[in-house]
DNA sequence: GCTTTTGCAAGAGCAGTGCTCTCGTTGTGT
DNA sequence: ACACAACGAGAGCACTGCTCTTGCAAAAGC
């Protein structure tokens, strides 16, 4: 059963092998990942890829997850460095946006637009959400040490209801605004890397890209109270 | 001579078909446009569509022009329509975001991760900008109504610089801060209709969406002082 | 020990893609 | 009427994702 283990360990090997190449290919010939251009660069045939990938978007389902794991934790660790809840904000918003200019391609695997035969299977789902719960938990952070000063406007409607279920997720004593204030802020995060990697700021802000966005991060740190 | 018009009036009849029918295969089988496909679909031969578009890239790059008029000029009517600058300014956003959720492969073609062989060609500049126009239109209209009430927080470094330089091509007096903010806006409102459209909203905001855009429109307008 | 089952890799092959080239045809300007 | 440019169709190239069959080596059962 050793030999066993060694098989299962060679496997695992493997896989890691394809993903790795797999996120080479992705970062210099672009979105349009070819596997038998991988299994070319892995020296074997272009079938056996599939032993370990029933289709090419299951490989690209388990670069998805890697790369919302990789995002999180570089964002988990940033809020770690830091004391104040308003510094722990801004330095998660850089720790992304680093991440995402240092891996460009896979951030568009995840913040983009879907993938052609586009299919967001449950195993995503979890690793997806260590980003906006990093912000969520640095809100609960600064709310716990008093920390939180103004409030931003109080959600009306069924919305407001639907955040009231969300806040419940994160323990008691937490108000919907600042959910929803939370919810803003990844979502200003998430436009405002995308922006700048999808050439939406050509042409207008091309020097101090990270002034600017370090701005736009106090801005939305502000709305959720933190300052 | 007349004659001359008819084959260039065909001509341009046959480029829209083309157009057409691949935005509708665009919208139907996903963004992954197949030119063979388009060509099928219109009775001829793959070949014969290379008469009128160079490449798969040209007639990407034709539909995303179109797409950003289109965006675009429902944007500029949304904000005609209502004369209080806040109103227009969230007015803009319902438009955008209803023209996005009506055609969500072609926001994704302009607003999502560039197309694989991506390459922005100067064609597009312009016709991209008509929505952000518009938002900053509705600032310097607020500006000049004095309905400008809170600013902003000054932008400080070299980014601000910049935003100084953008704000000179709106016209004398146009602060700083408010070109900020008005790209702050336009940056927010893409990342709000990209989150919902990309599926980043899933078990979260999975009812009144809506309203949730509507408040986040607010906040923005909130920021550039529109109230 | 030997046999059987399983896991794996390779190759051929299918249907599809973007794109090029050639070859007739048809309409246009002189 | 003639030369020329525009056009459509077809064949073909290199590529893709994926399947199926074949052969081989390692693990499991007796």
């Amino acid at each position: 059963m050793k030999a066993a283990n060694l098989r299962a360990r060679v496997r695992a090997e493997m896989t890691e092998e394809i993903k790795q190449v797999a996120r080479r290919h992705l970062a210099t010939d672009g979105a349009d990942l070819s596997l038998r251009a991988v299994a070319r660069d892995l020296g074997m045939a272009s079938s056996a890829v599939y032993r370990y990938f029933a289709s090419r978007d299951e490989l690209l389902t388990a670069l998805i997850i890697d790369a919302y794991d990789a995002v999180g934790q570089d964002a988990e660790q940033a809020a770690a460095a830091h004391e104040d809840p308003a510094e722990k904000w801004v330095a998660i918003g850089h720790a992304v946006r680093d991440w995402a200019l240092a891996n460009p391609h896979q951030w568009a695997l995840i913040y983009g637009s879907p993938v052609p035969g586009y299919q967001a299977p449950r195993d995503t789902v979890v690793p997806a959400t260590r980003v906006i719960f990093a912000l969520a938990e640095t809100i609960r952070l600064g709310l716990a040490d008093g920390r939180i000063a103004t409030v931003p406007p109080q959600p009306a409607g069924r919305f407001g209801e639907e955040l009231v279920a969300i806040a419940e997720q994160f323990g008691p004593d937490v108000p919907a605004h600042l959910v929803g204030a939370g919810l803003y802020g990844f979502i200003h995060l998430c436009g405002a890397v995308s922006a700048e990697l999808f050439g939406q700021l050509n042409n207008g802000i091309d020097d101090d890209r990270r002034g600017f966005f370090e701005w736009q991060m106090r801005a939305t740190a502000a709305f959720a109270g933190l300052s």
